[in-house]
DNA sequence: GTTTTTTTTGAACGATCGTTCAGTTATTAA
DNA sequence: TTAATAACTGAACGATCGTTCAAAAAAAAC
């Protein structure tokens, strides 16, 4: 034997993937050429077959470790119990994670019709999971009668919705500061469920 | 002079328009062909020249009417006073207007990179504009103390990113009505600026 | 240094892309 | 009916696309 797996590859697959990523947020998915991914890489277009099967492969390996990531690293926060402040929690939890990778959480609402329909089910599962854990925020905070709302999953949906457009607009080096932001709409929030 | 414009005309392009429409919704802009648009029309891909310069043309063209009919649309309203009933009036508006159109409202916000820039200047203004419809609804009811937030910019898109929401997951045929989410989302925008 | 294996190249494949345009057909004014 | 023009065809242009693969280069194992 000779040569184990990774001598220059090990450098090489993470490195294509954040080309991609960077790509894909700019330009598009379909816009993209598998040339230019290669070019910026420092490859010829045949070698990224090495690491990927095919250009969709890159996309969906993308999508699949962020909303991996995204829920593995929630699963690490330790929470608080009340209700009030596990929403809180949760609001700033979303904030800084998201603002934090905007390419990211750009594709994966954007490129989502370039899956093919097995990875397209896998994604939504996982989003669905994220979804879930601010569902049961609610639901318990319900419970406790510390919340009012009227339909639980429409709420959170509408939540997430009014987190997601913090993306399409908000600049680090903006009017405001993140930690503004944050309390901002930490007191939206907290408000639309009382 | 013979044959005058417009003999097929009037109705050839706004039958290749509700085509585009219908095409870059579904498979997304840049993987629509003009030989797709143009075979669904029953045309050849060179005919589709006599109606738009090129394919850009379609999709701004899409965009500015969608834009400026959705202004125009709250422009013919006739307004309450009360700023309350101006906030749910809106959030009604906003609804029935937008799940009316889910192609419209879907190449909106995810095709606006396929144009150029000075096209995209023109949606991103009239975006304004019906942002600052919103801003001043707030404004006013912040004037006579019948709304608190603690920064009308960001509240207004918070609320603006939670109604578009609505967008990916409602179904006409779904668990709740139009006139529940209409109900439960006037609700939580309430709350939102109590 | 030789062998073995990984990694990359570079050319080629067939397909499709947006766009152009000379020529044909369809329609209407005169 | 004839002349004028609008509408459309069908072929062609050069370019680029994702992908494949034999051959070459580079790196590690022996």
């Amino acid at each position: 034997m000779a040569r184990t797996l990774g001598s220059h590859a090990k450098h090489t697959k993470p490195k294509i993937s954040a080309i991609a990523l960077n790509l894909f947020s700019e330009l598009g998915f379909a816009a993209v050429s598998m040339r230019q991914i290669a070019a910026k890489a420092g490859l010829q277009a045949g070698a990224l077959y090495n690491y990927f099967p095919d250009k969709q492969s890159i996309l969906s390996e993308l999508l699949m470790n962020h909303m991996e990531n995204l829920l593995e690293t929630w699963s690490a926060q330790v929470l608080p119990d009340e209700p009030n402040e596990l929403l809180k929690f949760f609001v700033d939890f979303h904030i800084d994670y998201h603002l934090n990778r905007p390419d990211e959480v750009f594709i994966a609402y954007m490129e989502l019709r370039n899956l093919s329909e097995d990875n397209f089910r896998k994604i939504e599962k996982l989003r669905g999971k994220y979804e879930l854990i601010l569902s049961k925020i609610l639901t318990d905070g319900v419970k406790e009668d510390l919340f009012f709302c009227k339909d639980i999953k429409i709420t959170s949906l509408a939540i997430i919705g009014m987190l997601k457009e913090l993306n399409t607009w908000y600049k680090k080096d903006g009017r405001v500061s993140v930690l503004e932001v944050k309390n901002i709409y930490k007191e939206i929030v907290l408000k639309a469920v009382s």
